[in-house]
DNA sequence: GGGGTTAATTGCATTATGCAAGTGAATTTT
DNA sequence: AAAATTCACTTGCATAATGCAATTAACCCC
């Protein structure tokens, strides 16, 4: 597994522990596809962002260490996972959406957003929040999981 | 000079723009410091994140290129520069503000803030927010900076 | 039980980071 | 005005993380 450091000699600032966790190119990047229903291995990694596996798997590694991020089996079919976000991965909404905010804001090139979210995201931030978080607890209360419930494999 | 390369793969996404500037483990620890009033190489070289001099001096740069950070000379010194945030950089904050509520609600080991800021956070993250821009508009006036200037250096 | 899927893991080249030491210009001290 | 010190970097080098392609192992489907 590659390991990444969480440097010792850190401050005890929220702030660089939240760093550590979310803290690097990819991580918010998952969580993302996660908000946005996302749940296999196989559709992070046909993201348009181009992950690679191996960094993939080290990353959903870290999030599940972090509580962030947890799966369960596929219902149809043991070799498939549905990975899910915890209330705490849910919550990083709230900064990830300031952060495309601020960079919707201040880019200096083109974006493209899927015409539907754009058209959510016009309707407010906190809208938008409220409808993605409401699809998630949707997906979650159709497949039976709990996002509040602490995991057992940590 | 360390270079990043900003992954030529990468979607348009305005997430993945954003963490192409302060995705990594050290630019928003900077971008806190200037927030809270430090301006000098130095200064951000002795915070207790032990940031080495090569990757700050490189962050810097990056930050500069991004118009994130300007910096003007000392006014009694030639050899001290002194960094500021543009207003791009200062609305970072947005960003900066709900990284630390999330670290603070979910975090798992003890953190240390100095009682002042704490006391400021407890007033409610509008409020700090409010009195953290307000402290550097101070700054700017008494320095004789204008954070909304384009830089003419880029 | 052969072929295809899915979720990884492995090997290896490239890039970034961490640390210590060094540089050079600008000030301060003597 | 010479010497020492401060400040803002740079350089060299060891170590760690990343990117990419290829491979593996478990599972499912027929």
């Amino acid at each position: 597994m590659v390991s990444r450091n969480e440097h010792l000699n850190r401050s005890h600032c929220p702030l660089a522990l939240g760093l550590d966790i979310v803290g690097d190119h990819w991580t918010l990047l998952i969580v993302r596809d996660l908000l946005f229903g996302k749940h296999e291995f196989k559709e992070f990694l046909e993201s348009d962002e181009g992950i690679s596996s191996n960094i993939l798997s080290d990353r959903l590694n870290k999030l599940q260490a972090q509580a962030v991020v947890q799966w369960i089996y596929h219902p149809q079919s043991k070799k498939r996972k549905l990975y899910y976000l915890t209330e705490k991965g849910k919550e990083l909404i709230h900064v990830v959406v300031p952060l495309v905010r601020w960079s919707l804001k201040h880019r200096t090139t083109q974006v493209n957003i899927p015409a539907e979210r754009a058209a959510l995201i016009n309707q407010g931030p906190d809208t938008f929040v409220k409808t993605t978080l409401h699809a998630l607890t949707q997906w979650e209360s159709e497949l039976g999981v709990d996002a509040k419930a602490a995991d057992s494999r940590l």
